[in-house]
DNA sequence: TGTACATCAGTGAACGCGCGTTCACTGATGTAC
DNA sequence: TGTACATCAGTGAACGCGCGTTCACTGATGTAC
């Protein structure tokens, strides 16, 4: 093992994750600009210039592809969310919220694609891994909007049924994200943050696939007002008076 | 035109109608049994015992029996939500709401194929007429819970945001629907009915494909007090005292 | 520094599959006189 | 009631397509002495 020997090996390595980033890009890519059809083994290859079976070097199969798809765009679309609610400080609870629900459906009707590849059906004939495709990625959401929830919980708990919540109903890997950062926060409050998840998906996901159109042409507004409807709900005050 | 002449006329048309019929519940039971890929022309041929072509005698194109199924599928289930609601009397509006979200959270677990027929990706290539497939239906659900919100409206509409809205920003069809049964409710009642439309999609949209799962145990403990939360939000009595 | 060997990314052809759709046709059912 | 004709549901073979995956291989890159 010798220096230069080190360096070359690091060489074939990084070559070898820059042609895995790179059939990911493009898949992701062929997502966005060709329909959920375009996501398939040869298009990627033709895409990149490559025999269909080359990809077999970097992939098992068609699904372990795609299960690395949906982790990375999950991971994606979490950072993003994350990011925007990081922007407000700890004090902006309200805010906080708004900016992470916002953002929520900013990057879904950007990467429509990517919603549908991460909540929808995208791919045909995908089997996800037992535990979902991305477990990881899902926790980290439903954690950090507890994490929203728990800032308005000593307000918002007054309102919550309590009963009946325990934390062996909730899974083990979100209980213990959740239990590390709030420690003192009761299982009704994890109930709830998925309930919010629940009301910030449905008009998405609806828009998403274009079930709003058809009803009201202004889904925007339809979307801010059940947020800020949500943030009142929970106790917490507005970021600005924008509440009629 | 003889008598014995439209008998036989008619018992042809009844035997195209019968077939037509047919390939329709057995593209249904494909979808019920074998995941969203099983509906295919060929497939349903199969399963009839016909040659794949015969199908063309009936509908001029694979994606013309899907738009037939959409409409299909959604009228099912709107039928069903409403016969729900309406087996309670017009006084139980808190009770009328329940079952109606009750009946479609459990209409959708029964026939998640038909969930993702409607709200989904189900079929890979399809390509829905301009208007959408099932306008009607949609229509008809989303006026169906407008009629929800209408009785809760006089208690409601304190609570809600009502500058903004105008008719013309709804789809005229839907507007004749609601119009026509409550002259006197305003555009702000419709717009709550889409989010609570919304709300309720939610949680059974994340629940039939796959996500809640990963994270809470409990789906329909998670659903039912959503919404009695939004009966409560409404400004309903909940019907019986089951609120914490 | 030079030569013999090992690694391994990518090729090119082929496999079997299911799909939507078209075509010329057959044969039973219904119609007109 | 019987015969000649028209309708039309369904057949059977074929089209071209894209797919995931397998196989034996080549040829450049890296390794060991």
């Amino acid at each position: 093992m010798s220096g230069v020997g080190d360096q070359q090996l690091s060489r074939r390595a990084r070559l070898r994750a820059e042609t895995s980033a790179e059939i990911k890009a493009i898949a992701l890519k062929l997502m966005a600009t060709g329909g959920p059809d375009a996501i398939s083994l040869r298009a990627i290859a033709r895409e990149m210039g490559m025999t269909a079976n080359a990809i077999y070097g970097y992939y098992a199969t068609r699904d372990e592809l795609v299960t690395v798809l949906i982790s990375d765009v999950y991971t994606d679309l979490v950072s993003a969310v994350e990011a925007a609610r990081d922007a407000l400080p700890d004090s902006d609870a309200a805010g906080r919220l708004l900016a992470w629900a916002q953002t929520f459906r900013e990057w879904s009707l950007a990467n429509p694609e990517g919603f549908r590849l991460i909540y929808g059906d995208a791919v045909p004939g995908y089997q996800p891994p037992p535990g979902g495709p991305a477990a990881d990625a899902a926790h980290r959401a439903c954690a950090g909007l507890t994490g929203l929830v728990a800032a308005a919980w000593p307000r918002a708990r007054t309102r919550q049924p309590h009963d009946g919540y325990a934390w062996h109903d909730f899974d083990p890997g979100l209980v213990s994200l959740v239990r590390a950062e709030f420690p003192d926060l009761p299982p009704a409050a994890v109930a709830l943050a998925l309930r919010v998840w629940g009301r910030l998906h449905g008009l998405v996901s609806l828009e998403i696939y274009g079930h709003l159109r058809g009803q009201y042409h202004d889904p925007a507004r339809l979307y801010r007002v059940e947020v800020l409807d949500l943030i009142h709900s929970l106790g917490l005050t507005p970021p600005e008076a924008a509440r009629a």
